[in-house]
DNA sequence: TATTATAGGTTTCTTTTTGCAACTGATAAT
DNA sequence: ATTATCAGTTGCAAAAAGAAACCTATAATA
């Protein structure tokens, strides 16, 4: 078993780091949690999390820093301020939902309300999960690491070896 | 504008609380996905995670306890111990590559490598999304929240109103 | 108009967590 | 028999989190 690995350096190319950079910081999903809720204020984000107002202050800054929140004076009540999410914000659904689907999974039997549904049929949504190109649902099974360089662009035949070019996540 | 939203207490039914408490704290995803690609040992997470000796012990302790990694001694080197992902530990993919998708869309130009291929077609896989009961892909205009109560179950008829009962997160 | 209340912070201080460096105890390699 | 490696632990300094009081601008109220 020769323990076959990439250069350690590789793992370092990847959006994790930069993502836990504006996301990683405790507190940061919980006030995303609420901007999804409908929270705006911070008066509203005080009690709806039970977060420190010092604490607070400084994660609206950063988030709005990072462009997750956007930060406006309110227009009919001055001393008021909207935190509401960008588009880079909402984007962190996902990612939210796989979270939250996962602690729903594994923790210690708590029903999630209220429930995402799809607005249309008000059906729950599917578990997030990972597909592959043609939508399959793929599991660690399925999945291997291979360095982008080398995958072959979609409709180009692939009569390719790929030797150790590859390494199958199932071996994990 | 009524500014209709449900009692504040609401938020606290869901399972983000529960992932947040064993995975939110520093290091937790970083060292997860290491182990993801496929690193074992103590001094193998030191190197690659630029992490401290002391916080490092702490968070395998940690993750050990809640069932994300098993922590089994080495027999062949009495020395060792190996920490690998448990099945709950390994279902947290979905969430740490929906993180990462997220930090390489809107981060500063970072492309992943390696990068997660279907191992069928080595083709990479597609970002994570969320998706209604028959599989199409939502974006957060066809979403609300429901109570999990006022569910009708797939198959029995609806013809209800609803009311108040739902909340378009589009609404955000 | 004067007084009080509210919103969104900031400041100060204490406690907790992080990070660094050195140390340890068991095992393995030379 | 000596040295190196592995998986930690310990002690101490720095950074971050948390609690409580304070502040400034604005709005509501008497």
């Amino acid at each position: 078993m020769g323990e076959l690995r990439e250069p350690l350096q590789e793992l370092a190319e990847c959006g994790l780091p930069t993502a836990l950079e504006a996301m990683g910081e405790r507190w940061s999903f919980m006030i995303l949690r609420a901007a999804f809720n409908g929270v705006r204020h911070f008066e509203e984000y005080l009690s709806e999390i039970g977060i420190a107002r010092n604490i607070l202050a400084n994660r609206l800054t950063r988030l709005t820093e990072s462009g997750i929140l956007h930060r406006t004076p309110c227009p009919d009540d001055r001393r008021k301020v909207e935190y509401r999410l960008t588009e880079k914000g909402l984007d962190l659904l996902p990612t939210m939902i796989a979270l939250r689907q996962w602690g729903e999974k594994w923790g210690t039997g708590v029903l999630s309300n209220p429930v995402l549904v799809d607005e249309r049929d008000r059906q729950p949504i599917l578990p997030v999960t990972i597909r592959s190109h043609d939508e399959r649902v793929l599991g660690h099974m399925d999945l291997c690491w291979m360095n982008s360089a080398d995958i072959t662009p979609i409709n180009a035949s692939s009569a390719d070896d790929m030797g150790d070019r590859v390494r199958k996540l199932s071996a994990i």
